[in-house]
DNA sequence: GTGAAAGCGCTAACAA
DNA sequence: TTGTTAGCGCTTTCAC
């Protein structure tokens, strides 16, 4: 394949100066340039991005560390990181932790660390001081999804406004006895999700000037599966069955509506329920939800890092991720 | 950061040792190896990628190339793939296809070629001779999945088959009118994979002395939705109505479980349902299906694209991927 | 605006 | 089994 003496020769010029042209960086005249990537693209030239790497100390590539990939949620901000990087001409290298801790040390303490990377994206990782430390000593910058994570910037949820504000759709509407599923004190990893959700359920609550009841929360996993059978739990007794169900996940919302189906419970009609997600089987389901946007989540991040790497970019200005409600058929007013 | 000199100083030998010791490639004593490991950890030090891939041009990074990540087998695939190939050292950088033409000619004539991955694995991709060309001429192995691809090895599941063993297991209960869910000519691309299982369905009939009914076929789309109202169809008139349905996957056979309830019919009392995928809704869903295993499926393109690279490895003696058949609650014997 | 030349931090001949 | 040394293919400083 060739290099860039080719180029260089072909194009009369030296070899700085393709680099140059090629890279961006240092004054090139318009003329020059023009010949130099009409020359590179003759010879079907590419940047060797390990030459390119371990002279210049910047790699074009952004490591992109989750939890879990076989999730809508991750995938999906993993796809929208991939498309705005590979938009900047950057690679996405991928780091999944399911394997344990063993493979997570193993990640922060060698993976990440031989200089592969330019930078880091974590997802939904509560990352220690250690490797946060590891990172920055190598000068990496690292922004968080999900966050917050001590000293990186990180980009989250307000997971207690999306609580209060799909509860608060539900006391809109006329409902009196609200349901929630999810908050289960040993899911309660991952910044506290579950139990910031139920604290927003609970604030959404006293907003309306419901009191709160303890048998009216139904623990559950954050799948359909956990969903079905936490509905049915609160749906089983005819007397005092709430009328209204927050589920924190869209996939316990609909093992919720399949629940109150199987019980021969017409939804909306005799309970409505609202989910959080806005997933793709939201639609189907034909689910009123809190939409979060994972795509627009991966985009935002790399926006956020290539600022830090001093890329032109439109840095977000806010944190905060957008949410918003979308009402379909799953919520209506209660019957009289 | 430490560098090779300073672990060789350390463990009192040359660079060249350092190297040598911590790859594994050369000869070295235990004692000096031991010694110059403890150097390493004591001093944190990790191999720069970039320099060693360019001294060596090996990167110890592998493309993972696939039309889409924000789905169940896809993102499954990759996971797999990754941890296989964290397991043995290799990083994983992911090319996500979504984009369009205009990505995909990027990722195939720049991405890949600069040299930052030793291999490429492909998933449910076809090929075009240049791109296989272009990753060959740079002696860049390629493994596929879901195959077929000229040159290439590729990993397939016989999908003829899978559709037999779905279809024969409802005529093995004593079904006779079996309808189908799938084969959309618009959806046929992906290496025909909708029409094989159609062939497949009819092979079975075929088998069983069943003749094919235009009628009993309902092209979809491979959605949840497009299952459902493909199912409607099948059994929305009373006569004839199918016992049993084979959907060709999943999602549209969970599809078919809820349109068949929403016409008030029990599953399987009034029809038998069977999918394919084992996908994570499937246990919920009570349903029978062909199991594929797409965590294992990327494990076994690494092994294969290890072997490929001469590393030591077990490679796949059997090209085609192993699938199963599931049975839930979702098929039965037909009524009398 | 462009060129010459000195590295970037390793690996792999080759020699010992 | 280990050390010496010449690159790997670029980028970047400095000089012009």
């Amino acid at each position: 394949m060739a290099g860039i003496d080719e180029v260089a020769q072909r194009a009369g010029v030296s070899t700085a100066t393709v680099s140059r042209a090629l890279s961006g960086r240092g004054y090139v005249s318009d003329a020059t340039r023009e010949r130099v990537q009409g020359a590179a693209s003759e010879l079907g030239y590419v940047v060797s991005s390990t030459a390119s790497g371990l002279a210049s100390g910047r790699t074009r590539n952004i490591g992109v560390v989750v939890p879990l990939l076989s999730h809508w949620y991750f995938s999906s901000v993993v796809e929208g990181a991939e498309t705005a990087l590979l938009r900047r001409g950057y690679d996405t290298t991928l780091y999944n932790l399911t394997g344990g801790d063993a493979e997570r040390r193993s990640v922060f303490t060698q993976f990440l660390l031989r200089k592969r990377v330019d930078a880091v994206i974590a997802i939904n990782l509560e990352l220690t001081v250690d490797e946060v430390r590891a990172l920055h000593d190598l000068n990496k910058p690292l922004v968080g999804i999900g966050g917050p994570i001590p000293d990186v910037p990180t980009l989250a949820l307000d997971d207690l406004e999306v609580a209060r504000l799909a509860t608060s759709h539900l006391t809109g509407l006329g409902h009196r006895r609200i349901g929630h599923i999810g908050g289960e004190r040993e899911f309660d990893v991952d910044f506290h999700l579950p139990t910031t959700r139920r604290q927003g359920y609970e604030a959404a609550l006293v907003d309306a000037g419901i009191p709160v009841e303890g048998s009216l929360l139904q623990p559950a996993d954050f799948t359909m599966n956990g969903g079905y059978i936490a509905a049915k739990q609160l749906l089983g007794s005819p007397r005092d069955r709430p009328t209204g169900i927050f589920a924190a996940s869209d996939d316990m919302a609909i093992g919720a509506i399949l629940a109150a189906r199987d019980l021969g419970l017409v939804v909306p009609r005799d309970v409505s329920i609202v989910g959080v997600d806005d997933n793709q089987l939201a639609p189907f389901f034909n689910l009123t939800t809190i939409a979060q946007f994972p795509r627009n989540q991966g985009e935002m991040a790399v926006n956020l890092l290539l600022a830090e790497l001093g890329e032109e970019t439109t840095k977000p200005s806010d944190l905060s991720l957008p949410f918003e409600l979308v009402v379909r058929g799953s919520t209506a007013r209660p019957q009289e």
